[in-house]
DNA sequence: TGTCAATAGATGACATAGCAGTGAGTGTTG
DNA sequence: CAACACTCACTGCTATGTCATCTATTGACA
């Protein structure tokens, strides 16, 4: 699994920088976004369905808004947050991007993967991810 | 599959270096030494059968090196290579590294996935792996 | 043998992630 | 209101990986 999702990344990074100029993990902060309410999270929510830690959430929001794909905006309310919300720019890169990244996503496995062993695969891990995602299997 | 793999390997993580003193990367590194007849390999061979770029197996054999589990030797014949050998401590921490490492992992999925999923997830991503791995699908 | 392309591995410069610690802001308690 | 614990996000330091490039060696060929 590990072997499978390091290749299809790669491929897929490689594919995204070429066409994009930008990297999967911006790819994955806008697409966060754009499926957030009014298209903006606050960074704590952005860590929790992110695969990064904060800090590491805040050099790449860095990034993506000295891109202009991104703002930071204050939260009204409370002083400490703050809420990063896509820009319009970021908006049209994000549908650009996702069309070709669904697209080399689906050529690799589509090519590889029988439609029976696509399902069985997402099943598993679809329910292996939202199953109990805090709480893990251990006992201590 | 991505966020699936993550979490796994974030959690193994955490548990080997706590148990281990060492990272994921190494006990890699290690186990497919351990494979490898005599127990060595050049860089050349581990590059094709771990997910590392050359350059970034030079210093990550540098490290595993100088902590002493595996040591550089000449190839005889080809004096522009390199062999890299388990050496017995090395040997030694590998085997109990990778008895707790299977056994987080077996734990994780073994907790969250039943027995028909994991095989349908092993069955579909090994024929992935194993498949053509290095004639992508693409058509160009 | 001399030249030249290819190969093996190492190195320099750089990008990015994490941990631990910082500082501002919040809300609870008296 | 003062004191305190907690939360939010940011920053310094450090670890580690990549790309492009470098050196040494090899092998092909005139």
């Amino acid at each position: 699994m590990l072997f499978a999702s390091a290749k299809v990344l790669r491929i897929a990074e490689r594919d995204l920088v070429e066409r994009e100029g930008f990297p999967i993990a911006w790819l994955d902060v806008l697409a966060q976004l754009y499926d957030a309410p009014d298209n903006g999270l606050r960074m704590q929510e952005l860590e929790e369905r992110s695969l990064f830690t904060r800090s590491g959430l805040t050099r790449l929001v860095d990034r993506i808004e000295a891109a202009g794909l991104v703002r930071r905006e204050p939260v009204p309310g409370d002083r400490r947050g703050v809420r990063v919300v896509l820009t319009p720019e970021g908006r049209r890169r994000h549908d650009h991007a996702f069309v070709e990244h669904m697209r080399v996503i689906e050529r690799e496995f589509g090519g590889r993967l029988t439609p029976a062993e696509q399902q069985a695969v997402a099943d598993a891990l679809s329910s292996f991810w939202h199953g109990d995602l805090e709480s893990p299997a251990t006992s201590g």
